[in-house]
DNA sequence: AAAGTGTACTATAAGTAATAATACATTTTA
DNA sequence: TAAAATGTATTATTACTTATAGTACACTTT
């Protein structure tokens, strides 16, 4: 499994936040699963042409995030899902998140109608996902 | 009508964003409707207490965006719908902004079908709004 | 002419993003 | 034990963004 995330540089999204991003992604759809192993700091800011802080900060976000759990010295592996609860306040940044693009998405002059087969076919990717059992690292 | 617009100052959200997306959500929603006047920029930056420039700076983004019309003189106003029709870029950006909603919804342990409720019952506040027609400003 | 409106410009301060160069603690490997 | 690999921490610098502030200008309405 070679590299599969990629950076853009011009974009307005940062580094760091890109790398957060398309890693979260690779994890909700199953492409990483528990105790997969994540590239060295060193290794991945070398193979992106970024900085290993930015690596850095990016593992340490999605640690926090409960997504990885790291291990000094050994690597930063894929955390087990535990099925975990969303709590209220993470729920209402989600709805406030969807209320936003709902907004554009009328703005830009499409339907309801057209805005729920678009969300469903985003959704497809997505498959509950049942993550590897028996490896949960704790 | 007096005021909808509510800033919060701690947010990581820029003021100005504040402004755009709360003026864009109630075009969106059918409370703003084609050729209604929003507040003068010095008016409303003194009602949220905050910098006229911070205004402007929302104004000029909401009138790139074609939501509102600019009268210099006169005042700001809400566009006419036009039924408008996204072109693939912004289609492109939609469909990311909603992958990533999902991929933040599938680690925070939510089902797709929990999702999908989620989203139709966002999808209700905003209607296929009708705006009054025979008043487009051009 | 006066008032109201959006726009443009310069300047400043604060925060964020990213890079850079080191150093340190722990784990793995030889 | 020693060496290598790993994540972490620190300090510094640069560039950009955000927000405020003050001023001036052009156009429209009254």
């Amino acid at each position: 499994m070679p590299l599969w995330i990629q950076i853009t540089s011009g974009s307005n999204e940062p580094v760091y936040a890109q790398v957060i991003n398309q890693i979260s992604r690779a994890i909700a759809q199953g492409r990483l699963k528990t105790g997969d192993k994540l590239p060295a700091v060193r290794k991945l800011a070398s193979e992106l042409v970024i900085n290993p802080n930015t690596v850095a900060k990016a593992y340490m976000h999605l640690e926090q995030a409960k997504l990885v759990v790291t291990k000094t010295g050994s690597g930063t592996y894929v955390a087990g899902s535990k099925t975990r609860s969303a709590d209220a306040a993470e729920i209402n940044i989600l709805t406030e998140r969807m209320d936003n693009i709902i907004t554009r998405a009328i703005n830009l002059g499409l339907k309801t109608d057209d805005l729920t087969d678009m969300f469903k076919s985003r959704l497809e990717k997505f498959g509950d996902k049942k993550h590897k059992s028996g490896e949960e690292n704790d």
